[in-house]
DNA sequence: GACTAAGCGAGACGGTACGTCTTGTCTTCAC
DNA sequence: GTGAAGACAAGACGTACCGTCTCGCTTAGTC
C-alpha cells in the first residue's frame, strides 16, 4: 500500500539476460573470472543495472547457478529409508562428477571470502538438500530403521561431509564404490540396536 | 654432474622477508586481499623475485600459512586408540575455532581456482595431517578397538569431513558437543563386534 | 545524426590537471624521465583516462607544451620585410637558448621514435611558425625585396634550418651573430638583382 | 708504463659480439626498442661486461653504427669546388633517404636526452663530414668561387642544414631537386662578386 | 708453478614503468 | 526514476628492462 512507485519499472529482459550472460561466462571461463563488466558487455547492460540489483559478484553467480541448473533432485521413495539415502547420496556424488560439481567447488571456494555469497550458496542450494535429507532420516527413525536416539546432523553430516571433503579438498575419488563404503560404515552406527 | 651453478644465488634474506610479509597481509586483510604487489612493497623486494619463486599468489600464501603457523599437532599416546583420536579430532576442531580457522578456509576456498595452489595445501596440510590420524587407525585396528575390515580413508572422511563441511559451507558450530556426537556416531559403527 | 551521445562527458578538470602535470613533469625532468604513471599520479587522475585521450605519451607532451608556451610570437612589420625576417629568426633563436630550447629538442628528439608525436609537433608547433615565415616572404617578393623567382621553402629551410641543426646536433652557439651571418649569407642570393 | 696490467684481457671477441649484436637490433627493432638485455643474450654475453665497457646505451648505438656502417664517402675532385660541393650534398641527401636515414634520425632524436650519445654521434659521425665540406669550401674560396669573406661555417650550415631540417623535423622530401634549390640559392650569395 | 687480478657468462636482485583489466562510482541522455 | 552508455579514480596484474650485485670460471701476467 505504502510504497513508493513513481518512475520505471525494473526490467524483466534485463535481469534474464545478466543471469543468462553469468551463467554463460561461469561455464565457459569460471567464476574466477567471470567479471561483472564481463557480464554487462555480455548481456548488453550497463553495469549499474548490475550492482543497483546484486548485493554482489557472488550473490549474483549462485543466482545465476540456481537459475539455470534447476536444483530438483527428484525423489524416490523405495520404502526402505535406508536405501533412499543412500540413493541420494549416489544421485549427488553423480552429479558432482558431472560439471555441477565444478560450479559447487567454486561456489563454495569463493564464499570464502563473500560472506552474502556464502549466505545465498548456503541457504538456496544447501539447506533444501539437507532438508530433504533430513526428512528421509526421520522417516528411517519412524520406521525403526534408524535409531530414534541418533542426531539427525551429526548423521547426515558423517554421510554427507565426506563428499564434500573430497570435492574441494581431498584427490580421492567420489565414485559409487567409496559412496557405499562411507553408507555402510555409518549406519552401521546407525542401526538400530539388535 | 651437468648440474647448472651458474648465477647468483637465491637470496635467502628475501625469501624469508617474502613469506613473512605474505603472513602478516594473510593476517591482516585476509588472503583476498593479499596482492603480490603489497607482498613485495612490504617485504622491501621486487616483484620480480617472488614471480620467479613462486608458481601463484596462492601457493605462496600456503606457503607462508606453513612456514609461520608450525604445523605441529603434538599427539598423545594414551595407550586407547579410540580416545588418541577423538583428541586429535577435538585439538583440530578448537584450531580451527581459532585464526586457524580463517587461514584454511581461505586455502581451501582459494585453491577452488588455483590447482597448484590445492596440491600445495593438500600435500603440505591435509596429508600430514591424515597420516597421523591415518597412523592411530591402524594402531587401533591392530589393539581390535576398531574392526580390522574398516576401510581407513572411509572413517577418516566421515570422522573429519563433518568438521571441514561445518568449516566450509554450514553455520553449525564444531565445538566439542558436535565432535563428540560425530565420533560417537561414526565409531560405534567401528567397534569391534562383540 | 546518427552521433552517439550516451555517457558521461569528458571531463574538462582531468583534462587541465592531465596537462598541467605533463608539463610540469616536461619542465622538472625532461620528456624522458617523464611517465605516464607520473603524470597521472600527480594529476590525480587514472592512467586509463590519459591512455584514453592521448594517443601517446610523446603527442600528450606536445599538447602540453603547446597549451602552456603559448606558440605567440608576435609579428612586428617595420615596412622591411627582410628586416622582419631578421627579427623573427632572431626571436627564435632567442627564444631556443632559453628553457624552450630545450623543450623543443626533446620534442623533435623522441619524434624520431614516435610518428603521431612528430606529426603533432610538426603540425602544431612547426606548420604556423612556417606560415608565418612564408607570409614575409612573400609580402617581400611582392614588395621586390626578394627575388620573384625564389622558391620559398628553399629560402626558409637555408635561413631555419641551421638554427634547428645547431640546437639539435652541434655544438656551435646560435647567438645573434650567427644568425645574422647566416641571414646576410643567404639573402645575399636572395637579393633581387641589379 | 706505469699502468698496472695483471688480470685477464679484454675479449676482443665479445666486443664484436655486442656491436654486431647492437647494430642487429638497431636494424631490426631500432634504438628505442635496442635495450642492453636484448643486446646482451643476442651477443651470448653478460650485461656486466657491456656496462663495463660502453657508457650508455646511446654510445653503444653509435658505435655499433659507425663500425658496422662504414663512414666513407668517397670524395672526388672534379676540379670545381661547387660541383664537388653539390655532388656532396647529393650523396650525403641519398644517403638519408636510405637506410642510414633512418639510423641517423634515430641517433640524433636520442642524443637529446644523452650528452655523451651526442658527443659520440657528433665527434665521430658529424665532424668528419663536416671537415670534408670544410675542406672543399676552403678549396672553393682558394680557387676564387667562393667569396674570401665568406663564413665557412655559416655557408655550411645553410647548405647542410636544411638536409638535417627535413630528415628530422619537415615532411618535405630530400630529393636531388630539393638539393639543387637550396644549393644554387645559398650559392648565389656565396659567388665572388662579378 | 703458484698467486693474483681482472674479465667474463650467468643470473638473482630492488626497482620503475609499462599498458591492460577490473572495481565501484558518477554523469548523461533516452525512455 | 530505471536503464544503457561510458568516463572516472583507484589499484593490481604480469612483463620488460634498468643498473647493481654476487657467483664460479677463465685467462693473463707477476712472483
Amino acid at each position: 500500500m505504502t510504497e513508493a512507485k513513481a518512475g520505471r519499472k525494473r526490467s524483466e529482459t534485463s535481469r534474464q539476460a545478466i543471469l543468462q550472460a553469468a551463467f554463460a561466462l561461469l561455464e565457459e571461463v569460471g567464476f574466477d573470472r567471470m567479471s561483472i563488466e564481463g557480464v554487462a558487455a555480455r548481456a548488453g547492460v550497463g553495469k549499474t543495472t548490475i550492482y543497483r540489483w546484486w548485493e554482489s559478484r557472488g550473490v549474483l553467480a549462485v543466482e545465476a547457478f540456481l537459475t539455470t541448473v534447476a536444483p530438483v533432485i527428484a525423489f524416490h521413495e523405495t520404502g526402505s529409508a535406508r536405501e533412499d539415502m543412500i540413493a541420494q547420496m549416489q544421485a549427488l556424488a553423480d552429479l558432482y562428477r558431472g560439471p555441477t560439481g565444478r560450479f559447487v567447488r567454486e561456489m563454495i571456494g569463493s564464499s570464502q571470502s563473500d560472506p552474502a555469497m556464502r549466505s545465498a550458496f548456503h541457504d538456496l542450494f544447501l539447506v533444501p538438500r539437507r532438508e530433504a535429507a533430513r526428512a528421509v532420516f526421520r522417516r528411517g527413525q519412524g520406521t525403526g530403521e534408524f535409531r530414534a536416539c541418533a542426531d539427525a546432523d551429526a548423521a547426515i553430516d558423517a554421510l554427507y561431509g565426506p563428499i564434500y571433503y573430497r570435492l574441494l579438498a581431498s584427490d580421492a575419488p567420489i565414485d559409487d564404490g567409496e559412496v557405499n563404503k562411507i553408507a555402510a560404515l555409518v549406519m552401521s552406527g546407525l542401526n538400530a540396536p539388535g
